[in-house]
RNA sequence: GGGCGAUUAGCUCAGCUGGUUAGAGCGCCUCACUCACAUUGAGGAGGUCAUAGGUUCGAGUCCUAUAUCGCCCACCA
C-alpha cells in the first residue's frame, strides 16, 4: 500500500472499496491451512462459517448488512486469533421468489407468461436473471466488508450443489423417508402450486360467518351450520355434531341434503365439533378443509374436490362449475337465499391463510405432491440440541425449536415450478402416452432411471421425468455440506466440516435452521455446525418493519455511499423516508453502519436503526482517524517502535517500573478493555464489546492519555518523548486490533499508517489478536484520582465563570497523596488550566486560603483562590449541600455495615463498602471543617 | 388456546453470573474554533428502572401475578 500523507478527513468511499480489493488481491479471504494446498496441517481447528445464501432477487436489505456484520466480525475475530478461517459465499435460486420476479419482469418487457415461452426458454431467462442479480448481491457483500473465500463461491442451482440434492433426494427415497401421495396440502391458486405449511401465513381479517339451514331427507327439519366458505357447502360429504349434544343427539345417523346439488350426505357424530361454537353443527369438506379431513379420515367420509388449480369449481359443483370461489360463493349463498335456507350473516374476524409470496389466499387442496418422512429426522434434531451438540444462542430459542420439531408434520416438498432443482424420479410412460405414477424409478440421471426401467421391464420401456421441481429449502437444507463438496469426500470437506457457526435470523429458525440440521445428521452423522447464532430483525426507528407500504424502507447503500433526496423518492419504497430527508442521506461509510448494527441490539432481539445514530458511528470513525493523525505526524522520520520496552510490560507487573503514571495508567486499562472484549466476543455479545472498545478509545485513550501526552510531546525531554509515542503507537495498534472485526476499513487503513515492528504482518487483517497483559491496580486508583481532581476543577471553573482560557492559582493539600500527585502538576495545570508557577501541592496546610472556593475529592481538597469570584455565602451554601450528601451516604453506609450484611455479603463486598465509608468520612470531615474556617 | 419477548433519561437503546451514586448515543442548556478531530472539546440538566406482591443482608437484575405493546405456534367451522 502506498503511504500517503494524512488528510485531515478520513474520505471512506475511495478507501474501502480499495482497501477490500487489496485485501482480496492479497488472498487474506482465503483460509490459511487449506486441505488443498501443500503444508496442511489438519491438526489445527478452522473456524468455519456458510454464508445464509442471499435470494438471488436483486434486492440487498438491512437484513443483509445484519447477518454480514455479525458473521464478519465473527469471521475476523478468528482470523486474527490465528484460526485458519473460512466463510463460504454462496447465493439461493430462491425457487418460488425469484420465478415470481422473472414472470414479472417477462410480463412487463415483453408481454409473455411463462407458459407461452415454455419451460425450457423461461429458464434461460431465470438463468439470465441470476446471473445478473447474483453479481449485484456478490459486489454489495463486498461493499459490506464481508471477507468471504471467494474462490469458493456457490449457488444452489449449480452442479455441484444440483448433484447433492439428487443424491439426498435418491437416499431419502431408497431409505423410504420420501414418498409420494394423495394428501390434503396448501394450494397457492396464484402461483398454480403446493406450498408448505411454513410458507402459510395467517393474518386476522375481517370476514362473514354464514349461517344456513342443512335440509335432512325425508324431513321439513334442518340442521343449522355456520361456515365462512359456503362454496365449500358443495364438497360437504357430511354434517357433524358433538355425540353428547342434546341439540342434535336425535339427528346422528340421518341422512341430510347437500342444498341446491340435493347430494345425499350422512349425518355423523365426532368429538371434535365444539359445541360453543357457531350453531354447534359442522358441515365437513374434506377436500378443503383440514380438520374436515381429519373427521373425513375417522369417518371414512369420500373426498369430494370442488375446486380446481385455479380455485375455480370444478364439474362437482354442478351448476357452479367454471365460476371462481368468491363469485361462486356469492352466487350459492344468494340461490341459498332464494331457497330460503339462509338463516344470519354474521361480521366475523377470520385466521385467514395467505400465500407468504403471492399473498392470496391459500386453499386447502387435495393433491398428490412428494412429502418427506420428517419424524425420524426430527427426532435427531431434538436430541443433538437436547444434548448439547448444537447450542443456540439466545438460548430461549431452543425452547421454540424444540415445540416446532416435536409436532412436526411430514414437509411437502414438491412444487409446481419450475425454477429448481427437478425431482429426480421417472416414471413409465403408458400405452395411453400417460405417465403412470405408481411406477417410479428414483435415480441419479435419466440413464440411470433407464437402467432401473429396463431391467425391469425390458427395452422398450419409455420414461417421463416428474415436471416439478423441490422446495427451495430443500437444497438450501444441505447448504452446509454441499458447499463443501457433499457427497465427494472432499478435502474440504473433510477439514472443515462440520462447521462452526450458523449465523442468521431467528425468522428462519425452521425454514432453514432445523432442516440444516436434520438433513446434516441424517447424510453426514454429524451436526452441520456447533452454534446457531440468531440475530433480530432490523426494523425501522420505531419500531415498524420496513416495508413499502409504509414507506419506511431504508436502502443500506443509502447510509454507506449517501443518496440524493430526489432518488429515495424514486425507489417507489420510501416515500416517509424521502419525507424525512428531503435533501438526501449523507455518506456515513460502511464502518458505521456495520458498528451500529453491531451494538445497537441484543441477539435475538429486534433492532431500530437510526440514522442519528449511524451518524455518531461515522464520527466515530473520524475519531479513530483522527488519533490516529495526531499521533503519526507527531512521529519523527527516524521513529522506530521500542519492542523491548513493551514486551517487558508483559511480564510481570512490576515490569510497569520504567513508565509514568498516565502510562501505567493507559496500559492497565487497555490490559482490561483486551480481557473484557475478548469475553464478550467469546460470549456473542458484540454490542458490549464494541461499546467497551469504543469507550476505551475515545474517553480513555483520546480525551485523557492523548491530552496527557501533549505535554511530553512538547517538552524537551527526549528520552520521555519517545517512550511516549512508542506507547501511543503501541496503543493505538492494539485498539485497531480490538476494533478492527467492528470497523474493518478504517482500521486497516490507520494501521497501514503506523510504523511496524519488525514481525508484524503486512496488514491489519491478518494480525494477532491482542493479549491482555498485567494491570497495575495502584496506577488505575491514582490516575482515577487524579481525573476526579482536575474534573473537580473544570467544573468549579464552569460553574464560576472563569474565562476558559485564564490560568487560576491553586492550593492542593493532599495528604500522603502529595507526593505522587507533586510529579503530576503538569498535567493538572494543563487539563485544568491551572498557572503553573501559583500550583502549590503539600501533605498539610495550616493556613488555608479564607477567600478561595473549596473542593474536597477524598482526602484530597484543593482551593482554588479566585479573586473577587468568591461569594462565601454561596460557597456555604455549597459546602453545606456536599456536607448533606455525604451525610446521607454515610449514614446508609454506616446502616448497611451495622447490620446482617456483614454476615452474609462475600468479603469482597463488605470491603469496599467499608473503604468507601472511610473515604466518605474522611471527606465530611474536611468538608466541615472547611465550613467551621469560613 | 399455548409460548416468547419488550416495558430503564425527551427519543433510540445498553446494563454479563443480584453488590459503589443505574449508563451510552442523539436531543436539550452553558461555554470554547491557537497547535489530531466543530464529524470537536469542557461543563451541566434530565430516570419512583410499567404496576403490585415476594425471595434476599442487598433487586433494574431472581420468583409470582397484573397491565400495555409486539412476535411465534395452533385444525375452532
Amino acid at each position: 500500500m502506498p503511504k500517503p500523507d494524512f488528510p485531515k478527513t478520513y474520505d471512506f468511499q475511495s478507501i474501502e472499496q480499495e482497501l477490500y480489493a487489496w485485501w482480496e488481491r492479497n488472498g487474506w479471504f482465503r483460509p490459511t491451512n487449506d486441505p488443498n494446498e501443500p503444508g496442511h496441517d489438519p491438526s489445527r481447528k478452522p473456524f468455519v462459517i456458510s454464508i445464509p445464501p442471499p435470494n438471488v432477487t436483486g434486492e440487498l436489505h438491512l437484513g443483509h448488512a445484519m447477518f454480514v456484520s455479525v458473521e464478519d466480525l465473527l469471521i475476523r475475530y478468528h482470523r486474527m486469533k490465528g484460526e485458519p478461517t473460512l466463510w463460504v459465499p454462496g447465493s439461493d435460486h430462491a425457487g418460488i421468489a425469484t420465478q415470481l420476479q422473472v414472470e414479472k419482469m417477462l410480463l412487463r418487457e415483453k408481454g409473455v407468461t411463462r407458459e407461452e415461452l415454455g419451460r425450457e426458454k423461461f429458464l434461460e431467462y431465470c438463468w439470465a436473471w441470476k446471473d445478473k442479480y447474483g453479481n449485484i448481491i456478490y459486489d454489495q457483500l463486498r461493499r459490506l466488508g464481508a471477507s468471504c473465500d471467494w474462490s469458493r463461491v456457490r449457488f444452489t442451482l449449480d452442479d455441484g450443489l444440483s448433484e447433492a440434492v439428487r443424491e439426498a433426494f435418491v437416499r431419502l427415497y431408497r431409505k423410504g423417508l420420501i414418498y409420494r401421495g394423495v394428501r390434503l396440502i396448501n394450494w397457492s391458486p396464484g402461483l398454480k402450486t403446493a406450498v408448505s405449511d411454513l410458507e402459510v401465513e395467517y393474518s386476522e381479517e375481517p370476514a362473514t360467518l354464514y349461517y344456513f339451514k342443512y335440509p335432512l331427507k325425508d324431513s321439513d327439519e334442518y340442521l343449522p351450520v355456520a361456515t365462512t366458505r359456503p362454496e365449500t357447502i358443495l364438497g360437504d360429504t357430511a354434517v357433524a355434531v358433538h355425540p353428547e349434544d342434546p341439540r342434535y343427539r336425535r339427528f346422528i345417523g340421518r341422512t341430510a341434503l347437500v342444498p341446491i346439488l340435493n347430494r345425499e350426505i350422512p349425518v355423523i357424530a365426532d368429538e371434535a365439533v365444539d359445541r360453543e361454537f357457531g350453531t354447534g353443527a359442522l358441515k365437513i369438506t374434506p377436500g378443503h378443509d383440514f380438520t374436515d379431513y381429519e373427521i373425513g379420515a375417522r369417518h371414512k367420509l369420500p373426498i369430494i374436490s370442488v375446486l380446481d388449480r385455479e380455485a375455480k369449481v370444478t364439474a362437482a359443483g354442478g351448476p357452479y362449475q367454471g365460476l371462481d370461489r368468491f363469485e361462486a360463493r356469492e352466487r350459492y349463498w344468494a340461490d341459498l337465499k332464494a331457497a330460503g335456507l339462509v338463516i344470519k350473516e354474521q361480521p366475523y374476524t377470520r385466521n385467514t391463510p395467505r400465500s407468504q409470496r403471492g399473498g392470496e389466499i391459500i386453499e386447502p387442496m387435495v393433491s398428490e405432491q412428494w412429502f418427506v418422512k420428517i419424524k425420524p429426522l426430527a427426532e435427531a434434531a431434538i436430541a443433538a440440541v437436547r444434548d448439547g451438540r448444537i447450542r443456540i444462542v439466545p438460548e430461549r430459542f431452543e425452547k421454540v425449536y424444540f415445540n416446532w420439531l416435536e409436532n412436526i408434520k411430514d414437509w411437502c416438498i414438491s412444487r409446481q415450478l419450475w425454477w429448481g432443482h427437478r425431482i429426480p424420479v421417472w416414471y413409465r410412460v403408458g400405452a395411453d402416452g400417460r405417465p403412470d405414477y405408481a411406477e417410479q424409478f428414483c435415480a441419479h440421471t435419466e440413464a440411470e432411471a433407464y437402467e432401473q426401467a429396463r431391467a425391469k421391464h425390458g427395452p422398450d420401456v419409455k420414461l417421463e421425468q416428474d415436471p416439478d421441481v423441490l422446495d427451495t429449502w430443500f437444497s438450501s437444507g444441505l447448504w452446509p455440506f454441499s458447499t463443501l463438496g457433499w457427497p465427494h469426500a472432499t478435502a474440504d470437506l473433510r477439514y472443515f466440516y462440520p462447521t462452526s457457526v450458523m449465523e442468521t435470523g431467528y425468522d428462519i429458525l425452521f425454514f432453514w435452521v432445523a432442516r440444516m440440521i436434520m438433513l446434516g445428521l441424517e447424510f453426514t452423522g454429524e451436526v452441520p455446525f456447533h452454534t446457531v447464532y440468531l440475530h433480530g430483525l432490523v426494523r425501522d426507528e420505531y419500531g415498524r418493519k420496513m416495508s413499502k407500504t409504509i414507506g419506511n424502507v431504508v436502502d443500506p447503500r443509502w447510509i454507506i455511499g449517501g443518496v440524493k433526496g430526489e432518488d429515495i423518492a424514486k425507489s417507489g419504497t420510501s416515500d416517509e423516508v424521502a419525507k424525512k430527508y428531503p435533501n438526501g442521506i449523507a455518506a456515513l461509510g460502511t464502518d458505521a453502519l456495520r458498528f451500529t448494527l453491531l451494538t445497537s441490539g441484543t441477539p435475538g432481539n429486534d433492532l431500530n436503526l437510526s440514522l442519528e445514530r449511524v451518524e455518531s458511528n461515522r464520527n466515530f470513525a473520524n475519531k479513530i482517524w483522527n488519533i490516529a493523525r495526531f499521533i503519526v505526524t507527531n512521529l519523527p522520520a527516524d521513529f522506530t517502535r521500542d519492542a523491548r520496552q513493551l514486551a517487558a510490560n508483559h511480564g510481570q507487573p512490576s515490569a510497569f517500573s520504567g513508565l509514568s503514571l498516565p502510562d501505567r495508567w493507559l496500559l492497565s486499562r487497555l490490559h482490561q478493555v483486551i480481557a473484557e472484549v475478548t469475553r464478550f466476543l467469546d460470549n456473542y455479545e458484540f454490542g458490549q464489546a464494541g461499546n467497551l472498545a469504543y469507550e476505551f478509545l475515545w474517553s480513555d485513550f483520546a480525551d485523557w492519555y492523548v491530552e496527557t501526552s501533549k505535554i511530553t510531546l512538547q517538552g524537551s525531554d527526549e528520552a520521555a518523548k519517545a517512550r511516549v509515542r512508542n506507547l501511543l503507537v503501541h496503543v493505538l495498534d492494539q485498539t485497531l486490533r480490538l476494533l478492527h472485526p467492528f470497523v474493518p476499513f478504517i482500521t486497516e487503513a490507520v494501521w497501514q499508517k503506523l510504523p511496524r515492528l519488525p514481525g508484524d504482518p503486512p496488514a491489519l487483517i491478518i494480525a494477532p489478536w491482542p493479549q491482555a497483559g498485567p494491570v497495575d491496580a495502584e496506577a488505575l486508583a491514582d490516575f482515577e484520582h487524579l481525573r476526579a481532581l482536575v474534573r473537580g476543577i473544570r467544573n468549579i471553573r464552569a460553574e464560576k465563570r472563569v474565562e476558559v482560557t485564564k490560568r487560576i492559582p491553586a492550593i492542593i493539600v493532599a495528604g500522603e497523596k502529595a507526593g505522587w500527585l507533586r510529579h503530576q502538576s503538569a498535567i493538572i495545570s494543563a487539563l485544568a488550566k491551572i498557572d503553573d508557577s501559583r500550583l502549590m501541592i503539600v501533605e498539610h496546610l495550616n493556613d488555608k486560603p479564607k477567600n478561595a472556593v473549596a473542593l474536597v475529592e477524598g482526602a484530597t481538597e484543593v482551593y482554588l483562590p479566585l479573586e473577587g469570584m468568591v461569594d462565601l455565602n454561596a460557597e456555604r451554601a455549597r459546602l453545606e449541600k456536599e456536607l448533606a450528601a455525604l451525610s446521607a451516604q454515610i449514614a446508609k453506609s454506616e446502616g448497611l455495615l451495622a447490620s446482617n450484611f456483614v454476615n452474609k455479603a462475600p468479603a469482597p463486598v463488605v470491603e469496599r463498602e467499608r473503604a468507601k465509608l472511610a473515604a466518605a468520612r474522611e471527606s465530611r470531615a474536611k468538608v466541615e471543617a472547611r465550613l467551621r474556617e469560613l
